[in-house]
DNA sequence: GCCGAAATATTCGATGTCGAAGTATGTTGT
DNA sequence: ACAACATACTTCGACATCGAATATTTCGGC
């Protein structure tokens, strides 16, 4: 049993004349990571369209709900690593739509919380049913067992990427 | 020897209340895979800026010594999938830098071929050299034989991905 | 209590990307 | 030969994002 190459065996194939050291394993696994995490955000905003919910809309009312339906703009900016001052437009259409409330805060007058409506959890619950769907269709791939071994070695991965840079000695 | 839980394993843990249904070997791969991803173009961002290089332009650059220094702007907006009314700035700039010629084609006087300058290809070359440094650091975190295992068990994934969807009676 | 520093959200200007329309050129059918 | 369509690139308007600057509020030291 032959094992059937994908575009990323092209790929690396195409590559390795100009790139002659190139690790096939190494550029295998980050360039499947790359292009997985693309398709799963491409079929993401084609399912969304069909709610007329546009991805950037549904992230943010998915991380508003993360923090049970209410938070700072500077919480969703750091949930959703973004600019701070990315959230206010991104709020200022939610608002629009009636999903959100901006509630100033009493304690601290500098901060406004960011409320879900109960239309904006309906919206987000909606689109949270259809969501899903795909990474099951391609993780269905792969066995329970296999998920699971899958998940570990990128957990080992992504600990070394957690740890800080051994050269922060930028400043 | 317990696991040492990651960022990805907190995420879950924070949404298992709120999504009982929640499978976290799928949602632990995506997840993961999606920060990795973002973790390594971060790296590669943050190195290009001592070569004064925006990431974007490199990976122009890159796309087009792929093509073996030359192509259509077609061509490249294929390849960096992106809409071939981007690749127009992106010429530009490189234009202004002198990394590369536009060249009307002779044979097809709709097509304009992009080529690589010696600066261009300079360029691309100094900032390969840094490129990947970060790639192998973080999977060093496994053996090569895990390395090999883990590429393995993204192929089959993509390869899913791949497919066309069951769904394209869209017409 | 008061003044400088830190924190919070917003506004502003610049940039990158996209889809749709536009322009020029090539191709096909009759 | 000509019309209709297709192709390749560009221009244009809209939009999301960002960093820097701004306004307001809070905190800490004296």
């Amino acid at each position: 049993m032959t094992i059937t190459p994908d575009a990323v065996d092209r790929h690396i194939e195409r590559w390795l004349p100009v790139l002659p050291d190139l690790d096939a394993d190494v550029e295998g696994v980050v360039t499947r990571m790359i292009r997985l995490t693309r398709h799963l955000r491409a079929v993401k905003e084609r399912v969304l369209v069909d709610l007329d919910l546009p991805a950037h809309e549904y992230d943010t009312l998915h991380a508003l709900a993360g923090r049970g339906g209410r938070a700072a703009p500077s919480d969703l900016a750091a949930d959703l690593t973004m600019a701070p001052a990315s959230i206010t437009a991104r709020v200022d259409a939610l608002l629009r739509r009636g999903f959100v409330h901006r509630i100033p805060s009493t304690v601290d007058r500098r901060r406004v919380d960011v409320e879900l409506t109960e239309a904006g959890r309906a919206a987000w619950r909606g689109a949270m049913e259809v969501q899903g769907a795909e990474e099951l269709r391609l993780l269905g791939a792969l066995t329970a067992t296999e998920r699971r071994h899958l998940s570990d070695l990128l957990r080992r991965v992504l600990l070394v990427a957690e740890q800080p840079q051994n050269t922060p000695q930028t400043d």
